[in-house]
DNA sequence: TTTACTGTAAAACGATCGCTTTACTTCGTC
DNA sequence: GACGAAGTAAAGCGATCGTTTTACAGTAAA
């Protein structure tokens, strides 16, 4: 593991334990184990870092979430929630707590959702033979709604986004 | 409007727009138009002040959305994102910023979630005849995701919640 | 053996944090 | 006309913020 994916995966911990504004530098480089001076050659700043933590989570997240049907993303989802922790959609968090005006951070949601909607698309026209823009926004509102509502009522909320999903394509198919 | 609503409206605008941790109590004074002194015999303590905030965001929103079916409370929440804005559901980024663990803030998100969720289920009741958890909790999850999704997809977010939720609806009764 | 790289510990920068205090005004009410 | 309630401005509390700096150690290639 080098000094860079120690600084990357302890931040995403800490910001998403505790927020990111509440975080200090002093906390994340005493979780990384590593000297202010040393993550500061890596990453430039705090706000570079919350962009880099973004970008490695997106990452992370897609390769969780290799599947093949709009079904199994849900399961995927879930499955993610039992491992991560259910605290809400950490870009979305990320874009409000600055308030949307840090350039760096705000690409990095953008992007993470613009490749998230794309793939839901890409599913959608599978499983239903067209692309139904319609149905897609409903999907992408189920699993940011799943996400959300995970972080007060449990995984019960994902496994009801799933059904939704499920009857909302059937209710397409026919 | 008394110094109580001037501390309260602002603090919540304020709260809103550059988030919880990132709005300092000078911010908030100055805002508020009041001298800290003030503002601290009012409210005691920064935390109190936010949980203070969200109660009264929550009458103010359950008031907003009197509504006697499901596709008019998504009307509404339609509505309410033109007039407040879309930064997602402040209660639950109150919740995520704190890492959930200031109990008086934690409290206020959840009793506001719990007397939502409780709205949801009766009007969920009242057009399909009975009392249906499932499509209650479907219903919950489209919600929530409207207001999180519609922070960076914008209204056609909560108009895909509505059909979505009309559809889920349709099904059931038939 | 020198050079370059990567790391450390620790102090310090000015600014700001949440919060308290001191000293003083203004105002309606009894 | 005295009094308490409710407000002001401004300084200061110790702590922490994000960031830079100084001074030094280990290592591997040239």
């Amino acid at each position: 593991m080098t000094t860079m994916d120690k600084i990357l995966s302890s931040s995403e911990t800490l910001f998403d334990r505790h927020g990111f504004t509440a975080t200090g530098m002093d906390k994340l480089t005493q979780g990384a184990g590593v000297s202010s001076r040393t993550l500061y050659k890596h990453v430039g700043s705090k706000n570079a870092l919350i962009a880099r933590v973004l970008d490695e989570r997106d990452r992370r997240f897609a390769q969780f979430m290799e599947d093949d049907t709009i079904e199994a993303l849900f399961n995927a989802l879930e499955e993610w929630g039992r491992v991560e922790g259910r605290r809400g959609c950490l870009f979305l968090r990320a874009l409000s707590e600055t308030g949307g005006d840090t350039p760096e951070i705000k690409e990095a949601v953008l992007a993470h959702k613009m490749r998230m909607a794309k793939r839901i698309a890409r599913l959608v026209e599978q499983e239903t033979g067209d692309s139904d823009a319609a149905l897609t926004e409903q999907i992408i509102v189920l699993f940011e709604g799943a996400a959300a509502a995970a972080a007060y009522r449990g995984e019960q909320a994902v496994a009801a986004a799933r059904q939704a999903a499920v009857a909302l394509l059937a209710g397409a198919c026919s």
